[in-house]
DNA sequence: GGATCGGCTC
DNA sequence: GAGCCGATCC
């Protein structure tokens, strides 16, 4: 095909301008292409191609030399004869280019060389590939890649640095200073703030969620940059080429992308409602609060009072009743699993609580947050398991028999009753800081689930009868196992509704929502835990006494 | 140094 | 057949 710009072609360089076609794609603007019939020889009739600059009116052979003379690039491959002829062609490059015109050739070549390598074989799947253009400054026009880490929207700007992420698994300094922030790289630079833990909270859920991830042995979440096929379904990741986008950028999108937006919606609305649930997530504590802590009543039980919206367990009920998660009937993962992780992460940071600036004792730094966030099951039961940690040791520090009024031992634990072993019709009154209160036996309760208060029930639970919700209430017991799971749910419902009736009666601050679908638990109303039944019974009295 | 042709590789 | 490159001629 013919060039119509072949008509600005100068007749000068004494070559016929029929013989000028259009540039192929990778040939930097203002390049020709020469095509010329060999006419005698075994091979006349065949047609060579030159490339020809417009510049120093240069002809190269090929688009390797083209590249070798835009780029400059030594190579021991090519032969004496082109090196020399590209030599000539750079040095007439040079005497006849001013700076701004090499500045262009330049920013040219490296767009031609950005396009070239398009394709980035070497990035691992999942990673989206982003040409940016630059807009502003001395390099305006100039094209630059973004290499973008699926799931973090970690951005690297070169290759050398997303080899050395994925190497080290750590981010090149060049890259921290330019980086946008991403959610998971926020620990390296400083601790997340509550809004970007919320976030990193709902990235690692959804990943946990919707990619069937686990932790790793150690205890981190599995490398985002490994990806493989068999991880994310069928499809393959590839990399691909997605029309320029606005801003006339080309964007390379993995094809799973595209293929799971229905699965992204579905994460959308979980998400939604999983952020809103987290709004006072590691909020201050409120001074009455604090002055609760004051009155003997741990600070770890204000802290947990003070968080009206429900975190332990309910959130996997949320997810369950969004549909979004496996039942957790259907968890492979018993509580005892758990727990056992629980115990893991006491091993290697003290209680479970740590002691911020403000001298609260609150739940894992940001970076242990990271790494346990990553796993839902952990982060529901992580503050179980600090409740679980200081509650014991403040009943280990209690004599035995302390006077059940003693706030010290148990005031801010109510008595809760066993499932199998029922309390007392004051059980919900009468706090006990017995046998299984003391050190000795508590810490003999590796694998128990919840905590020993009444010597006829191995159960305390950490808010007694003064659950902040009853979500909560409901959740702890069914991980604890108080409340066993099983099929209906009509017991459940109505027991929670009954709750709601209350809460809102009391002002408590209720999750919207919570029961417009079905609850994550389904006990038949004959196997509805005998605790419930009391609770229903005792809250419904307590509540229109 | 540029033009042309031969021959190899994909 | 196209692309590329070495070799050779002018």
């Amino acid at each position: 095909m013919m060039s119509d710009s072949g008509q600005h072609w100068p007749e000068s360089l004494g070559i016929p301008r029929k013989t000028f076609f259009d540039r192929p794609e990778w040939l930097p603007e203002g390049w020709k292409v020469e095509i010329k019939t060999r006419k005698g020889g075994w091979t006349a009739g065949r047609k060579d191609k030159y490339y020809i600059d417009p510049m120093t009116g240069c002809k190269l052979r090929s688009k390797d030399e083209v590249i070798r003379y835009l780029t400059g690039e030594p190579s021991n491959r090519i032969s004496q004869a082109v090196k020399r002829r590209i030599n000539t062609c750079t040095r007439n490059h040079s005497n006849h280019t001013s700076q701004p015109v090499k500045r262009s050739i330049n920013m040219c070549t490296r767009n031609l060389l950005l396009s070239m390598e398009s394709s980035a074989e070497w990035l691992p799947l999942g990673w989206i590939t982003e040409i940016k253009t630059r807009k502003h400054g001395q390099l305006a026009g100039e094209k630059y890649k973004v290499y973008i880490a699926p799931y973090t929207g970690c951005r690297f700007y070169s290759k050398n640095q997303v080899l050395y992420y994925l190497e080290t698994g750590n981010i090149s300094r060049q890259s921290r200073g330019r980086k946008k922030r991403s959610i998971n790289a926020l620990s390296i630079d400083r601790p997340p703030c509550s809004t970007e833990r919320r976030k990193l909270a709902n990235t690692t859920a959804r990943r946990c969620i919707f990619g069937s991830q686990s932790l790793n042995s150690n205890g981190t979440t599995p490398e985002f940059i490994g990806i493989k096929d068999a991880e994310l379904g069928s499809s393959s990741l590839r990399n691909t080429q997605l029309p320029n986008n606005l801003d006339g950028d080309s964007i390379n999108y993995p094809q799973w992308s595209l293929e799971s937006e229905h699965r992204k919606l579905q994460e959308k609305v979980v998400l939604v409602k999983f952020e809103k649930m987290h709004l006072e997530d590691c909020l201050p504590l409120e001074p009455k609060e604090k002055k609760s802590s004051e009155n003997g009543v741990p600070r770890e039980m204000a802290y947990s009072r003070n968080h009206k919206l429900p975190e332990n367990g309910l959130f996997e009920g949320r997810e369950q009743l969004e549909g979004a998660i496996p039942l957790s009937t259907k968890d492979e993962k018993p509580l005892e699993h758990w727990i056992s992780l629980e115990s893991e992460d006491k091993k290697s940071s003290g209680n479970g609580l740590e002691k911020q600036e403000s001298g609260r004792e609150c739940f894992p730094s940001s970076s242990l947050r990271v790494k346990k966030a990553a796993f839902f099951p952990r982060r529901a039961s992580k503050r179980l398991a600090a409740l679980k940690a200081k509650v014991i040791q403040d009943l280990a520090n209690q004599p035995s028999g302390t006077d059940p009024s003693d706030n010290s031992c148990a005031s801010n634990i109510v008595e809760e009753s066993h499932s199998d072993k029922p309390s007392g019709s004051d059980a919900s009154n009468n706090t006990h800081c017995e046998k299984p209160c003391t050190g000795e036996s508590m810490a003999g309760v590796e694998n128990e689930k919840v905590f020993h208060k009444d010597p006829e029930s191995p159960l305390v639970y950490p808010f007694g009868d003064s659950w902040p919700d009853p979500c909560i209430e409901f959740a702890f017991k069914t991980l604890t196992g108080a409340i066993p799971v099983v099929e209906e749910n009509s017991s459940v419902e109505n027991y929670f509704q009954q709750q709601l009736g209350l809460a809102q009666v009391q002002g408590t601050a209720v999750v919207d929502g919570l029961f417009q679908t079905q609850l994550p638990f389904q006990p038949t109303s004959d196997s509805m835990p005998r605790f419930l039944d009391d609770k229903i019974e005792s809250d419904g009295k307590e509540n229109f006494e």
